[in-house]
DNA sequence: TTGAAAGCGCTAACAA
DNA sequence: TTGTTAGCGCTTTCAA
């Protein structure tokens, strides 16, 4: 019988080391093992010294959950994206997840599908581990998924566009204006017969508008609009210029909604024997690694997603921490990146 | 005084509905409303009807925390992946995230890096949520942070490898299995004077091996090989190919450890003006989407990264289920996809 | 600086 | 089928 000196345990522990196994191993109470450990000032050396030994001695971890409970602060910051666009948006993932972490944070993943039962059901899931702030990629529409993540009272950071009306906090930047921009740019470089090749999503579209919109102000013909629907791939992208090829065999220049699609348009130029820039200019989104790569190298648009990260999640501690944010919206613009191919 | 009449909140709640709430709205004992809302089938209809309606009337959701803390299980899967190859992760982590959130179960994310502190405070952050089951890509290797998960007694998958001494779980393939068989793969292809180009990873290396082993015994000359460390690009995979032509001339297949890499090989065979797979056969590794829309189509080594993470899944949540798995390790194989390129 | 008491919101165990 | 009681492991509050 070796337990027959140790607390009675309940039979409903999990057997796990508590703050009260240390303390009782350090000889204080609880709660002073609870400020050695979280907040060691408010503590004499000697008790200090006594308790980290015990933690060290006993392995123990403190439990998060029970502290969360006790303290309605869960450090934890939950994460919403559309799994199709994954890949874009792993730097901000990382810089987001890097800075939390370095903040004593962590970052729950939940991926969203098309269905909108799933994003409330995801939305619930999220909101019963009651997390300290959530991130959203894009913005959320009215409708329930809103209504539900406004009651919560959780802070949000909304991302990667820009609106009046956010739910909370934003950090973006403006489709119409990149449309414009680049619009302007390719209008510039002298190339008249424009084409877009684009994925079925809301902002890729709205920065197509803007781009056919801009060319037209500039007197410019009609824009030629491929959609590639979801398939996102490079694939799609050399389907998408064989198309064009039959139906807008002058085109000159053309605009994807994402580098992984520019790439395929470059290299079914490439088996065309399409001289790029001169006959076809390509423009990406997105500016991935790679499209300073390939070659000829692919221009594109710089999105700093990593500064996005970053300050949601500094936007959100702050939050979390009861402090206030300066500028509740952000902008963090983005930049035309002139490489070779237009 | 509208509160008046209101259960009395303590001052520390934070306002949001509680069980509590729902129990008195619906004239029942919380337990009770607990029961309706997790076990439906033991509870009366009437009962059932009563506590859904306060639910939807109060916008109850349940506390996961506290949930999670009352019964121990925390319905927190953790996935632990370096940060490095998240692009190649990307298809485990989302049938992953997607096979346990249709069970109710939610992910937690966790990026290593390369100090082993950081992976140490990562651990110990991931067990302080008390998950119920952890995901790691890779094996841990023996140190402080195997012996903290293994005291934790949290269930373990480790993944994309094999050992005979897994911590718990293993879904994985072999490494020398695939270096040997491109290998095979490559000779019976008449090419005789192959390289390697690698990045600085310990299962790349491990392919490298088995694949310099078997072309030895095979009577092929000494493969050459490229270390391209961390950079992991297809600029690195071009620069590693010019980099061939000076030093090995001669060179006439090469084994990459990465799909972005062999596209850079492929794209700088393109360049020098180098017939693949005639001149220069190509051989890539993760058959990711990439590699099956290039032209020429990129042959590859196809890991089903999907079954990695179902599979995953399901063995965690047995475990955290009190269930049993059937065989501790599974080998979920590869096979070599040829293609143009080799 | 330290501690006792009282929860945080939920569920396991037992009883009715 | 429903309820009572007693925690889960921690932190807040208040007192010493």
């Amino acid at each position: 019988m070796p337990e027959k000196d140790l607390p009675k345990k309940s039979r409903r522990s999990t057997g796990a080391m508590t703050l009260r196994d240390v303390a009782m191993l350090a000889g204080v109470a609880p709660i002073t093992a609870s400020r050695a450990i979280n907040t060691p000032d408010q503590v004499s050396a000697e008790v200090l010294r006594k308790v980290q030994e015990a933690v060290l001695r006993t392995g123990y971890v403190p439990n998060r959950m029970a502290g969360g409970l006790a303290s309605s602060r869960s450090r934890l910051i939950a994460a919403v994206t559309p799994s199709t666009v994954m890949t874009v948006l792993m730097g901000t993932i990382e810089s987001l997840n890097s800075t939390l972490f370095d903040a004593g944070y962590q970052l729950m993943l939940g991926q969203t599908s098309y269905s909108s039962e799933r994003e409330e059901a995801l939305l619930e899931a999220i909101i019963g581990r009651r997390p300290d702030g959530i991130f959203l990629t894009g913005l959320l529409p009215p409708g329930k998924s809103r209504t539900l993540l406004m009651a919560s009272g959780i802070p949000v950071v909304e991302s990667w566009d820009l609106t009046p009306t956010p739910i909370d906090m934003l950090i973006g930047f403006s489709h119409t204006h990149i449309g414009r921009e680049v619009a302007r740019y390719l209008a510039g470089k002298g190339h008249r017969q424009m084409a877009i090749v684009r994925a079925n999503d809301e902002r890729a579209k709205r920065r197509a508008a803007a781009f056919r919109d801009e060319l037209l102000q500039l007197g410019l013909p009609p824009v030629v609009e491929v959609d590639v629907q979801d398939r996102r791939s490079i694939q799609s992208g050399r389907d998408a210029l064989t198309q064009l090829q039959q139906t807008a065999p002058d085109v000159d220049a053309v605009f994807c909604s994402s580098d992984l699609l520019a790439l395929g348009v470059l290299m079914q130029a490439g088996v065309l024997g399409l001289k790029v820039p001169q006959q076809l200019a390509i423009m990406g989104f997105g500016d991935t690694p790679l499209a300073s790569d390939v070659a000829p190298a692919l221009s594109s648009v710089r999105i700093n997603g990593e500064e996005i990260g970053r300050l949601a999640a500094q936007y959100l501690m702050a939050r979390a921490e009861g402090r206030d944010v300066a500028s509740p919206t952000i902008d963090v613009g983005f930049s035309v990146v002139a490489r070779d191919s237009a």
